[in-house]
RNA sequence: GCGCCUCUAGCUCAACGGCAGAGCAACGGACUCUUAAUCCGCAGGUUUCGGGUUCGAAUCCCGAGGGGCGCACCA
C-alpha cells in the first residue's frame, strides 16, 4: 500500500455521469485534448501487463481510468488498487482503441482505502442481514438501493414544494411530550434528568400543531418522525415519517380533494405518471378517489348488510365469524370498524376514502353534521393499507374534555393505547380552534408505493433491528492502556 | 409477544448421516486495448453458539442467539 498521506481535498471537475454525454463523439483510439479530474471508488480492476483499466464510479456513474506504465504516475501502485478504494485520477479523456471512453490518467492520489471490500463483484451483498445493518455496503454493492432512498428524498421534495406553493408554513413541534397524545399507541418512555421528569417521544404532533392554528397560523404542515413503542413488521418502523397538515376554515371534504392531489401530483413529480405499477399489479391514483363507508365496503366485500343500527349482537357475531376477537367494552362503532378492518380492508387495492367513520372510536374528530354517531372523518386505503387519516377537527373544549375522559377511563381499565387528559391542550382549545381540517399521512407507505418496495426497511435508510453484539474487549484494553 | 422458515470462507452459494468444496474477493506471479479480462500459484473454516443421538453430525433432535416471513397492532 502506497505510503503517501491521504490529502485533505481533491479538485474533482467532472462527474463520471457526464463524460459519455460530453465526450460521445470520440472515436475510438483519438483523445479529446480535454484533462478532467474524476473521483470515485474502483469497482472492477483489470490490470494488462504494461497497461491498465479500471472502472471508476461516483455518485453520477461510471467511467473507465486507462492507465499506461509509460505515462501514468505509480503505475504499479494503481494496478493493485482494492475494489472499494476511493481514488482521485486526473488526465486526458481519451476512447480507447477498442471504443471504451475513458480518462487517461497522468496523476492519481488514493483518497481512502477499502479494508472490508463490498462484497462479490457481480452479485454483490444480498444478506437482509448486511443490507439493513452495513447500509453503506448495501448503498454501493445494490444500485437499487440508491434509487429508493432517491425516490424518498424526490417525494419529501415535491411534498414541500406543493405544499409551499399553496401557501402551507412548515413548523416543528416537539419530540419530547409530557404526555403521549394525539394517536392510540404505545409510546416510548424516556427521562428528563434536570427537569427529573418523565417525557415521551411523541406518537403523534397532531395536538401541537392545532395548537398553532389557535395561534393565528391558518394553514401548518410538518413534516417529521414519530415514535410507536409497538410491534415491528415489514409495514411499520418503530419509528416512522409522516406529513401532518392542518389548514383553517375547511372541512374533512375539502381534506380529501387536497389529500388526493397531493398523492397525486407527488407521484407525477416522482415518477412522470399518477398510474404506477406495484407489486406488479397497476394501480391508479388519478383523482377523484371514491369514497365510500364501512358499511357499503363491507356489504361489497361480504354480501352481509350491516350499518350502526345493526344490533349489537349481530355485529359481535359477524365479527366473530371473521375470525376476530371481540371485547365486551365494544360499541357497535369499534365493532363495524373491526368487522371492517378484518373483512374488507385488505381487498381495496384502488385509492379509496373510507368515510364516515364512527365517533367511538375518533376521539379527536368533529361529530358529523348530519349524524350524532357519527364523525367527519376519513381514511385514504390504497394497496389494502391505511395510507393516512384525516378530519374535521373537533373544536369545542367541552366536547374534547368529555372525549379525553372516556379514553381516560379506557386507559386506565388496561387499553395502554388509548389517551389520557390532556389538561394543556384542553387550555388552548378554550383560546378557540376555529373550524379546521387536519389530516396525517404516512410518508414512509406512500414511499414504499412509489418505489415499489413491500417492505418498509427497503425505504428507511437505517431500519430498527436489534442491536448488534459486536465483540469489543481487545479494543477496551487498547483504549484502557493508552489512558493509562 | 406467538407460529413457520433460515444461518456453511470476506461475499454469492454447493455438499443434506461418511475426508467441508466452488466462483468472486484477498495474497504471490505472467500479460501493451481490457469490459464480471485471462492464465499460473497460494491461502482462507470451532459449518452462528451450547447440549444430545450416532461408529461417524454442517446434515438428525433439543435449547439459545441473529435475520426473514406470517399473525397481532398501527401509519
Amino acid at each position: 500500500m502506497r505510503t503517501a498521506v491521504i490529502p485533505y481535498r481533491f479538485d474533482k471537475d467532472t462527474p463520471a455521469g457526464t463524460i459519455a454525454e460530453r465526450f460521445g463523439a470520440l472515436e475510438p483510439g483519438q483523445g479529446s485534448g480535454q484533462v478532467v479530474s474524476v473521483a470515485g471508488r474502483i469497482m472492477l480492476n483489470r490490470p494488462q501487463g504494461k497497461l491498465a483499466f479500471a472502472t471508476l464510479r461516483d455518485e453520477t456513474g461510471e467511467v473507465q481510468l486507462f492507465s499506461l506504465e509509460a505515462s501514468t504516475e505509480d503505475f504499479e501502485a494503481l494496478t493493485k488498487l482494492h475494489l472499494g478504494d476511493w481514488v482521485g485520477a486526473t488526465g486526458e479523456v481519451v476512447r480507447t482503441r477498442r471504443g471504451e471512453l475513458s480518462v487517461q490518467v497522468a496523476t492519481w492520489v488514493l483518497l481512502a482505502e477499502a479494508r472490508r471490500g463490498f462484497g462479490d463483484k457481480w452479485k454483490g451483498v444480498s444478506d437482509p442481514e448486511i443490507r439493513y445493518r452495513q447500509r453503506e455496503v448495501d448503498l454501493w454493492a445494490n444500485e437499487s438501493t440508491r434509487t429508493r432512498l432517491d425516490i424518498r428524498a424526490k417525494v419529501l421534495r415535491s411534498m414541500r414544494e406543493r405544499l409551499w406553493a399553496l401557501g402551507f408554513t412548515e413548523v416543528e413541534t416537539p419530540l419530547l411530550h409530557p404526555i403521549p397524545g394525539g394517536a392510540a399507541a404505545k409510546p416510548f418512555t424516556t427521562h428528563h434528568n434536570a427537569l427529573d421528569t418523565e417525557l415521551f417521544l411523541r406518537v403523534a404532533p397532531e395536538l401541537y400543531l392545532k395548537r398553532l392554528v389557535i395561534g393565528g397560523m391558518e394553514k401548518v404542515f410538518e413534516i417529521g418522525r414519530s415514535f410507536r413503542n409497538e410491534g415491528i413488521s415489514p409495514r411499520h418502523n418503530p419509528e416512522f415519517t409522516t406529513i401532518e397538515l392542518y389548514q383553517a376554515y375547511i372541512d374533512y371534504t375539502d381534506l380529501m380533494v387536497l389529500f388526493e392531489e397531493l398523492v397525486a401530483g407527488i407521484c407525477l413529480d416522482v415518477l412522470g405518471t399518477t398510474v404506477l405499477s406495484y407489486q406488479e399489479r397497476e394501480l391508479d391514483l388519478t383523482p377523484p378517489w371514491r369514497r365510500a363507508s364501512m358499511w357499503e365496503l363491507i356489504e361489497e366485500a361480504t354480501g352481509t348488510s350491516v350499518s350502526m343500527a345493526t344490533p349489537i349482537e349481530q355485529l359481535r357475531e359477524l365479527l366473530v365469524a371473521a375470525g376476530a376477537k371481540v371485547d365486551d367494552s365494544w360499541g357497535p362503532g369499534r365493532l363495524i370498524a373491526e368487522l371492517f378492518e378484518e373483512t374488507a380492508e385488505a381487498a381495496q387495492w384502488a385509492p379509496v376514502f373510507v368515510v364516515p367513520y364512527p365517533k367511538e372510536i375518533s376521539p379527536l374528530s368533529r361529530v358529523h353534521r348530519d349524524d350524532a354517531e357519527l364523525v367527519e372523518r376519513f381514511e385514504p386505503i390504497i394497496a389494502g393499507r391505511e395510507l393516512g387519516n384525516g378530519f374535521s377537527e373537533l373544536i369545542d373544549p367541552d366536547d374534547q374534555r368529555a372525549r379525553f375522559e372516556e379514553q381516560a377511563q379506557a386507559h386506565a381499565s388496561g387499553d395502554d393505547e388509548a389517551m389520557l387528559v390532556d389538561e394543556e391542550y384542553l387550555r388552548a382549545m378554550e383560546q378557540g380552534l376555529p373550524p379546521t381540517g387536519g389530516f396525517g399521512l404516512g410518508v414512509d407507505r406512500l414511499v414504499m408505493l412509489l418505489a415499489d418496495t413491500a417492505n418498509i426497511r427497503e425505504i428507511i435508510a437505517f431500519p430498527t433491528l436489534r442491536p448488534e453484539v459486536l465483540l469489543r474487549s481487545v479494543e477496551v484494553e487498547t483504549t484502557e492502556a493508552t489512558e493509562a
